[in-house]
DNA sequence: ATGTTCACATGAACGCTGTTCATATGGACC
DNA sequence: GGTCCATATGAACAGCGTTCATGTGAACAT
């Protein structure tokens, strides 16, 4: 339809225009997903909600995903980019500043401010059980590991490596210390979520105490 | 039954008596939902579950709890016992220490621990959104918001007053300063439970690091 | 002793969830 | 024109939280 192949290649082509075909629809359900924790929150992600949007049966999804936490998966790749654009931005802005401490302030800044500004996206991401994207029905295997989450940690912890690398931090595996940064920063969005009623001091003056306590305690 | 009352006073006693059976049962379905955590974990937490355990009817819980998660309140505060007793156990620990951050970091140290120790646990009382012990069914307003868990922190909190009065710690908002110390805790478990496939480094090293990170930062 | 009242308890139901499966359907190949 | 098979579906299953009309039995008044 698109591009009318010449006769002789027709017998290997079906099966390249089918799996393209399933991919289309498979993306088209998790952008129909994405669309619906946007707009509807994080409750509003079902199966059956998702399938009426996406325009296919409940059952079909099940022929693209092998349940509901593959899908959800998929669904955080998607809202990964969300996260990803905060953090080049932020690194971006932070390019000037004198301080070679700067970009990594500005990152840790980002994270909690991205998660604070989309709870939603944030839940579907980081609080919930989620392994990776992981492959169609019958290929049964899961395949890459969300991409753009490795990508987005990925940008922290080169980050920290050049600032240990360059002795603005004091000595120290960047990965364990990549890791302990996130886990900082996850802790304070996530429970500023989930115990949003308990009497938190500001959250400016939470966040930037946390970073600055941070930055102090990993400095050369 | 317990102990007859003169008959002027039976005006009086049934309201008592009765109020005092209800709390009774009350606590029985608490502890039967505490029993159902530690035995079958976080995803047997069902109505119908606690309840065919406490042997009542599923409706009845509705006449204890207004609904799912006031009742996980309730459990909740019965599991922060277990964290609370860590938490002295872990202080009476450092008691002998001369570093006068011993006591701190052994909180810290005490509460990572005991998080990852509970997994289930640790899901009902911090990844759940919970408001706090809800109040029976008629009462509407909820009442006493969670004691146990107020103690815990407070335990943190005073901690870290403690040490920056005596100048240990830099000068700080000493409410703060717990908050963002718990808020590193609650990300390093919360995210090691969530997301158990990441590569993560070991978890003591991390748990270190990310203690040591904190108290340098802190530290006058 | 009898009648009335009312807090407490329940079985059944409602609408929702994730997931499975027998049954179509329709295009690709022989 | 007939066969095959990937794709799609409606219906169903078991479970969930929650509600409500219906009991039931002890406490009180007469």
């Amino acid at each position: 339809m698109e591009q009318p192949a010449p006769v002789s290649e027709a017998a290997a082509r079906p099966a390249r225009r089918r799996r393209r075909s399933v991919e289309d629809r498979r993306r088209q359900v998790v952008l129909a997903a994405r669309r619906l924790v946007l707009r509807e929150g994080f409750e509003a992600l079902t199966m059956r909600r998702v399938a009426a949007l996406a325009g296919v049966s409940t059952a079909a999804l099940y022929l693209y995903f092998a349940d509901r936490l593959s899908l959800m998966a998929a669904v955080a790749d998607e809202l990964f980019q969300g996260l990803l654009a905060a953090f080049r931005e932020a690194a971006a802005a932070a390019a000037g500043d004198p301080d070679p401490r700067a970009r990594l302030r500005a990152l840790m800044n980002a994270y909690v401010r991205w998660g604070l500004a989309h709870p939603d996206e944030y839940r579907v991401i980081f609080m919930t059980p989620i392994t990776g994207v992981a492959g169609h029905r019958p290929g049964a295997a899961g395949v890459s590991a969300a991409p753009s989450g490795q990508a987005t940690f990925a940008l922290l912890q080169e980050e920290v490596a050049r600032l240990v690398g360059t002795g603005v931090l004091r000595p120290a595996d960047p990965q364990v210390v990549a890791e302990a940064i996130w886990a900082a920063g996850h802790g304070l969005v996530a429970l500023l979520i989930t115990k949003p009623q308990f009497p938190w001091s500001p959250r400016e003056e939470l966040s930037r105490t946390l970073a600055d306590t941070l930055l102090r305690g990993l400095s050369a």
